[in-house]
DNA sequence: CAATCATCATGAGTTTTATTCATGTTTAAT
DNA sequence: ATTAAACATGAATAAAACTCATGATGATTG
């Protein structure tokens, strides 16, 4: 036979109450069945767990060794035990989220900070720096939300939320070569292969320029050159050192601006879709829901050239819209 | 019904398994009992904790979070499991020591390392700079050894095992006038009222002089200074600041190097008891035996006009013989 | 696509464990 | 010494944990 919780908290009942009969009492049992559960204990360590004799009553090393790890734990069930019954009543949970694309924090940090309003008691934590596949992480549990353009079809029990779709377009520089050679407001793979790319310093398969428009092509850039703000890769791009793929609504700004240039990547643009991805059984609690609908209110709300999946799916199915923004 | 272990010690099986089949055996059980275990668990947290119908296995938020919590819990029980196996065996333990008097370093540090050597197994730590009660604490189960001076009888549970006697001495200036107007080796309360006492910067009560000197005699000193290290305590009487109590082991060098006198602290000498207290019921421990074995062996051998507590007790009884060293 | 195999679920029956009840023993207080 | 409160104990009972036998489900394969 095995420690059982029910022995912690017998032990911790009798440290607080002093007796036998009290810790009963409190426990909704009979004196009796304390005497006996104690007594079983004590024969199964082989060692007095208390002095019976003594008032006060005093614990041996033995017994006061199993109550350190009764304050150890117990306190930890009784968490544990909480948060089952939020999640089961909805109420309250935890939310570890983590996002693939790195200029999503633009939106997210609004999103998060509205949300925290509404739903104080939920336990948010952003996982950014991390150095492990998101998606595996989320069905293993160390994360509940992911925010990713890459579904992984292969991973079950996995709900992908899309949020919206939006236009990653090349930043160019106001004096590039390009702008003036090219007839045409969009660029083919080919036409890069001179050019240093721009990125953030992440993995290359992270990449959607890379993995949605040069790679297929078979086409290598001139070379690659990182940096960690969107705003010094627009500085980069705007002085000539490179050109850079962003979604259109982190470009927006800059183009407003008029630092850069903007070009479609090919002739129908490179569109995905970004997700929400979350374990199945959470995507119908409130507290997620709700995460879900402030997210893409924010993004509607703060973010120029992104559309509804839906519309993005018509769109394409009736080609002569295509270019519409 | 509440969370049990067994729940918990099941779960984490099934994760590492990977089916109830072979978790069930396991545990040496049927696949028909985990079967009930889990279901029983899900109607009392009112949640599917994991996917049934899916290969690989997949678990529900519920079932991380319990996943989660047996990661975090297990662990400290096997841990707690084995410390009472090992307390059962008298194999070893844990041994958080604290002391009282001050000047006891001298000889506690060379005490552990020769233990250390011969128990590795056991848990040392040194409980210094506490400010709570010790004695208490060890009765609490915080600490389990306690040198000092001073029993309290009225704490039930402890056994204090004499380490040796001593005499509380008096150091003084070589040039101090008292040596020269006192034609004896020993000093009156009321002689000390004009001094200044150096001290560890310990509170009054734990301080003997006090305790068992000047303060039965209602007799208060011209001022208190407190030094951190022996050493320091008697350069500062050597250069008259004041006068300061000791052990006469801890004065003995000293005396030797002729820094400082020596004198009686009344007729009959100060003299005191230094125990180590435990609780009952570790002291018939092989680990714990050992080490008190060890302490007095390292005190005898290396501290200079110490006695046994009984050899003590004798000189007290036939009065011919106190002044002897 | 049926056949097969492996896994899991289920209900009744059984064993084990937990608890109570009735009573005796010990302890501490008066 | 007497008493009251607390605790121990063994038998009886209630509750739980578990097994067995079997049926359902799902994946695999020829």
């Amino acid at each position: 036979m095995m420690i059982e919780l029910r022995h912690l908290r017998a032990l911790s009942l009798l440290r607080e109450t002093g007796s036998l009969v009290r810790a009963a009492e409190r426990l909704h049992l009979t004196q009796s069945a304390l005497s006996h559960l104690f007594r079983e204990m004590e024969d199964r360590h082989g060692q007095e767990l208390f002095v019976r004799k003594s008032r006060p009553l005093r614990f041996t090393s033995a017994g006061l060794r199993l109550l350190q790890l009764g304050d150890d734990i117990l306190p930890r069930v009784e968490v544990a035990q909480r948060d089952l019954a939020r999640l089961a009543s909805g109420q309250a949970g935890r939310l570890n989220i983590a996002i693939e694309c790195h200029s999503c924090y633009q939106w997210l940090m609004p999103a998060l900070n509205t949300y925290r309003d509404g739903w104080p008691e939920v336990e948010l934590d952003l996982c950014s720096g991390f150095h492990f596949a998101p998606l595996p992480a989320l069905v293993r549990g160390d994360l509940d939300l992911v925010v990713t353009s890459n579904p992984d079809p292969e991973l079950k029990g996995l709900h992908y939320e899309p949020l919206f779709s939006f236009e990653m377009c090349l930043a160019i520089s106001l004096k590039h070569s390009l702008l003036q050679e090219l007839k045409r407001r969009w660029v083919e793979p080919q036409e890069l292969a001179k050019e240093v790319q721009i990125t953030y310093p992440v993995e290359r398969e992270r990449l959607d320029i890379f993995q949605h428009f040069l790679d297929p092509a078979g086409v290598e850039p001139a070379g690659i050159r990182t940096a960690e703000l969107t705003v010094m890769m627009v500085q980069l791009v705007a002085s000539g050192r490179g050109v850079c793929a962003l979604p259109n609504w982190a470009l927006y700004e800059y183009l407003q601006k008029g630092f850069v240039a903007q070009l479609q990547l090919g002739r129908e643009g490179l569109w995905s879709t970004l997700y929400a991805a979350v374990r199945e059984d959470l995507r119908e609690q409130p507290y997620l829901a709700d995460f879900l609908k402030t997210a893409r209110n924010t993004c509607f709300a703060n973010l120029q050239g992104i559309r509804t999946a839906r519309a993005r799916a018509r769109a394409r199915a009736s080609p002569t819209m295509t270019e519409a923004t």
